[in-house]
Parts: C-alpha cells; sequence; structure tokens
DNA sequence: AATATTCAGTTAAACGTTTAAACTAACAGA
DNA sequence: TCTGTTAGTTTAAACGTTTAACTGAATATT
C-alpha cells in the first residue's frame, strides 16, 4: 500500500498536521523538523492524495476542455493542437485537464458533461465554436469560463485569439516586401470574422505601404474556404484583365485550390504570381512549391488558455481579460522576390 | 452552492445512509422511501461528489492514457483518433480519461506521470510505442496495464491490436478480385512487426488463391516507411523486366510516393497498375485518383482499450486479453477490374 | 517578578461519501 | 407469552487531507 500522511508522520515523529504544514511550506515549522520530515517523504515516496486534497479543499485540480466532436475529430488536428497545449500548461502548474466533446448541435436536452455535475473540474476551458445554449447553461454555474479560438457573441468572458489582423498585416507586408504590387484577397465566407479581421490586415498593409485597394483584386463571396472555392475564386480573379503579382488567401485550403488553377494555366509561382496562405496545414510541405504561410501557434494558443484559467482560479474578483495571439510568417518557396 | 447527500437526506427525511443506498440500488429500502428520496435527488438537482466518493471507496475513477508526445502530436491524427474512443467510450462507463504525453525518448529520471503518484487512476492505457523502462517501472504499482496499437516486448499485457493479416489479407483479395495477378508488395522496413504481418497476409492471400508468391515482386528493405521511399521502391519493382498489374503497398504515405512514380512513368492507375494502400489517410481522398487503402478503425480501438480495462477492474484475478480489431477495406479510384 | 508576545508544534473538526454493524418494529413460530 | 426471524432504517466509523484554534515553552517587555 502507498504512503499516507500517518506514515510520514509516524515515521518523522511528528503529527500529521506538522507534515502538512512543511508540505505547505508553512514558515511556523522549524528548519529541523522540516527536514525530518521531508526526509521521511522522501523515503516514503510519499505524495499526497488526490482525492483527498479535493474533498477538503473543495478544489478538485481539474480544468475541463469541451470542443465539439467534429471540431476535435476533424483531419486537420488544429483542437488537438490546442488540447496538447493545454495539457502541457497544466501539468506545469500541476492541473489535470478533462476532455469531453459535445455533439456540434447541442440542444437543451442533452446532458451537461459529467465532470460539472460531478463537481469535478475548477473551471472550464472551451476551444472552438460552442453552441449559445450550452454557454448559458455553464454560466449559471459559477465556474470560470474561457475561451479559444471563438468569440462568444453573448456576455464578457476571457478569451484566446488569433491575431488575425496582425498575421493578415505580415503575409500582405511580406508580399509587398517582395515588391509585389498587385495583390489580391481571396477570402472565402466574408461573414466569418476571422475572415474580416484578415481583411482588415490586408487592407491595413496596403494603406500602410502607399499602395491602392482595388475592389477588383478581391474575391469575398465563396460560400466556403476550401480547395474547391479556391479554385473558383482564382479563376474569377485571373480570367479579368487587372494584372495581378501576388495572392493571399485567407487559408491553406483555399491557396492550394488557387496554386492548382495557377498551374493549370501556366502561371508561375512564385514567379509570375506569388502565393501565401493562412494557417500553417501539414500539406502545404508536400506541394510544389511548398506554400509560405502564417502559421497559427497552436500549441501556445492552449497554453494561453490555462494562464488565464489559472490566474481566474487564482484572483478573488472575477476578472476578464482577452489575448491575441501573434501568428507567425512561415517562408517558404510559394513567394519570391520579383524581377524588374 | 450545490446540494449534498445531506440536504437530500434532510429533504426526504431519512439518514443520508438510506440516500446512499438508494443511490446504489440496494433492495433493502422500500419502495416508497427509494420513490421519496429519489423524488429529492431530483428536486435538488444532486450528483455524489467525484472526490468524496474517490477517498471512501479508494478508487478514482479515472483511466489514465499514456502516449508519446510525437506520436500524440505528429500529423496524421492516428493516436488522437484512439484517443477520441477511449473518451467515447470512458464516458459511457463513468470514467474519466486523464492524458498525458510523455518523452518519446523516456529514461529512468525522467518523472513518473503526476496521476500514479497522486493515486489519480484505477488502470492505465498506453498507445503506441512505449519505452521499455516506463513500462518497468510502471508494472511495479498495481494498476492493471492496457496496450493499444503497441505488443510490448516483455511481459504479458491485455492488448488492442489491428489485424494486419487479415486486412493484408482483404488487400490482397480486392487485388485479385480485380483479376490481378502479378501483385507487387512494397513493405518499408521489415524488421517493424506490423509491416511483417502485413507480410503475412498478402503471401496468404496469393496461397489460398493459387498464385505464385515471386520474391522479385516485393520491396521490403526500405529504411522507412515514407513517402520518399515509396517512389524509390516503385522504381526498384518496374525497372525489372517482370510484368506487374497490381502493388500492395503497407502504407499510404509509401502509396502515395509510388503513385506519383507510376504517374511519372506514365503508367496508368487504376488500368495498367492497381494501387492498394494501408492506413486511410486524409490525403488519400485528395490524390488523383482517390487511393483505395484498408481503413483502420482508430474510434474502435481505443473504445475497445476502454472495455478491456473495465474488465479489469471489474475481475479480481488478473486477466490478459488480447485482442485484434478487423481493418475494413475502403474501395476508391486506384484499383478497378483488369481489361483482358 | 509578573505579564505579554512569539515560536513551534498539536488537536480536532471538517470535507462528502460508503458501508459494516447496530438497532427497532413487526411478525412468525413454539 | 416468549423467542427468533426478517425487513427497513440508522449510527458511526472510515477514507486522507487541510486548517483554525489551541497549547506550552521560551523569550521579550514592563
Amino acid at each position: 500500500m502507498a504512503a499516507t500522511i500517518k506514515d510520514v508522520a509516524k515515521k518523522a515523529g511528528v503529527s500529521i498536521a506538522t507534515v502538512s504544514l512543511v508540505i505547505h511550506n508553512n514558515p511556523r515549522i522549524s528548519p529541523e523538523t522540516r527536514k525530518r520530515v521531508l526526509q521521511a517523504i522522501k523515503d516514503l515516496d510519499y505524495h499526497p492524495t488526490h482525492s483527498a486534497r479535493g474533498l477538503v479543499s473543495q478544489k478538485s485540480g481539474n480544468i475541463g476542455f469541451i470542443v465539439t466532436e467534429d471540431h476535435f475529430s476533424r483531419s486537420e488536428p488544429f483542437y488537438t493542437q490546442i488540447f496538447l497545449g493545454t495539457e502541457f500548461q497544466a501539468r506545469e502548474y500541476e492541473y489535470y485537464i478533462l476532455l469531453t466533446t459535445i455533439p456540434s448541435k447541442y440542444t437543451e436536452k442533452d446532458d451537461l458533461p459529467r465532470f460539472i455535475l460531478e463537481r469535478n473540474v475548477d473551471g472550464i476551458i472551451l476551444a472552438g465554436k460552442i453552441p449559445p445554449v450550452l454557454i448559458n447553461r455553464l454560466s449559471r454555474y459559477k465556474l470560470p469560463l474561457v475561451f479559444v479560438d471563438y468569440f462568444p457573441p453573448e456576455g464578457n468572458f476571457p478569451v484566446v485569439m488569433i491575431d488575425n489582423i496582425d498575421g493578415a498585416l505580415k503575409a500582405t507586408e511580406h508580399l509587398i516586401e517582395c515588391g509585389r504590387t498587385h495583390i489580391a484577397f481571396i477570402g472565402g465566407d466574408i461573414e466569418h470574422p476571422s475572415i474580416q479581421e484578415r481583411f482588415v490586415g490586408y487592407k491595413m498593409a496596403l494603406e500602410k505601404h502607399g499602395l491602392p485597394f482595388d475592389p477588383n483584386l478581391t474575391v469575398t463571396n465563396e460560400p466556403y474556404p476550401s480547395r474547391e472555392y479556391g479554385y473558383q475564386a482564382a479563376k474569377k480573379l485571373f480570367s479579368q484583365q487587372t494584372p495581378i503579382d501576388a495572392v493571399f488567401t485567407c487559408n491553406d485550403a483555399m491557396a492550394i485550390g488557387t496554386l492548382q488553377y495557377l498551374k493549370e494555366q501556366g502561371i508561375k509561382v512564385p514567379e509570375d504570381v506569388s502565393l501565401i496562405g493562412f494557417d500553417d496545414v501539414e500539406a502545404d510541405l508536400s506541394l510544389d512549391p511548398p506554400l509560405t504561410t502564417i502559421r497559427v501557434p497552436k500549441i501556445e494558443m492552449g497554453m494561453q488558455a490555462v494562464r488565464l484559467m489559472i490566474e481566474c482560479l487564482n484572483s478573488e474578483q472575477v476578472f476578464v481579460k482577452k489575448l491575441l495571439v501573434p501568428a507567425e510568417l512561415v517562408i517558404r518557396k510559394s513567394t519570391c522576390k520579383k524581377q524588374q
């Protein structure tokens, strides 16, 4: 049987309270006693039991992680990486992460995650789009909620978001630094908040560098940011007569479609048209040429979410911090300096 | 504050023991009392607290999940899916999964996962290759261990494995049913147990259907089952004069490499040469033609692992069951009937 | 010298359950 | 009528911690 605090106390010749105080670095304990206790702890390989601690402290030591089923199991492991980030950081702070997936169309009838009912989490991190009805139900428990990669439409919560504007700015500026002056934007569905932000970043970069904004160079009405629609968008763009020497697509999937179209048309990438995406998905590397893109630091986002959560848990008053994590330019072979 | 068993007891006018007995369906309780208690539980939305239960029952209600860092975060979400499977099944049985990643080169010096020290898991599921030194350390705790997708070289543990032989058999038989008679095998590193098994399945299918086994049609000495080596292997294979009308590659990555080579050589897939892979990775769908392959039921494997674990936890004597989960043929466009 | 303060530790209650053992009332058997 | 049995419920201990309140000794203050 594993050692308990009683065994340690007996071995060190003190009361169990003393052992506990030593563990919590209480200054009331004399150096000698502390040393004896520490030695006993080591000898017996003692570690306080999770449940016992949890019971008396009324803290579970766990953080819940909620994500919809399809988000978590989709092929691009975006949320998996975020989850992994939370795991790393939680371990650091001696918390456990309890993951649960929920149906994408969560309704009032569906169960609440069990960890809430059993009071087995001290707070909850929610990743990606979460049905409002669930958010409502959760807010009734007075657990801190932290959102990652989703800005809840109602309520005021701590969130960790990608800095889309900054990322798009970096992408566009990179193209400008390559000497490109006719830079197109392919955006998929402009209703989507992240895409809107990326569009803003694009325009900011143009303005900052004194380039004109030409609506003819933008396609923002495709229904979905997929490869197929990337292809379609490129087709629209290049069927006009406007000259184009660079394209910024708002995600890598669309960039891949665009690339396919350009190749079919015999347009050389990166020489004739330089191409930059957004996301940094696995497929980028096996493209020809490998895609220059903006990397989203997924692991980092997860870590930040946990840090926000810890702050919430340690502070008395509710506090709401919104965090933008910067995306990073990854230069590969689909962009290059323009030959004059 | 959330309701406790005391609140329920008071509301129903019984002792807390009665409430507990009702919850555990103890037959000693009279129907009327039971009904009253159940009503009170419902009214107060009472759920027993996890830590309190854990403390008194000396069970954590958690199952640990260990996987190496690189396995979990690699691009193809193989272990993520397995993990997800464990989550689904664990939820069913009212267990929580506690995931932790470990360094791939785990040494004696590295920490044990915290959930072991804190006695916060009742058993551990280990996915993928696990360093023997860790297995040794873990076996000293008397927690049940269940392995998924890895057959530990020492010791006798419950395991869940892919039925590689059956999968390879299915793949090869599919090619035979397509009327192919000169079927090549590309295997990567034959030292790897799964690859050996797939090789066995391949040979079994040939024998079963009275086709000769020709060593010239096999490449099994590539260092690593990657796209590049798939390309190389195909090159070796097709540089000989032996006719080939189908190829079974032991995984999809090598199939992709092989496909690239065949296209470059102007060999038509699936007409001239039909091609089948193994694994069913995401990329298969965006190939031209989309790859016929053998799907590994990852979610199912995770679920099975949990079921095995539950059996371990509920049975007194140690028991060791080995499970092979069948892989499934997924027909796409890279295979077709041979034109005579 | 008497009293107050500080130091270093102990005592005991509490957290929310489970469960063996004890209890009580009703009933059956003699 | 007394004893034994059974059914239904309660009592109380236990699980392994934390921590407020307490104690006794040593030291400081007057």
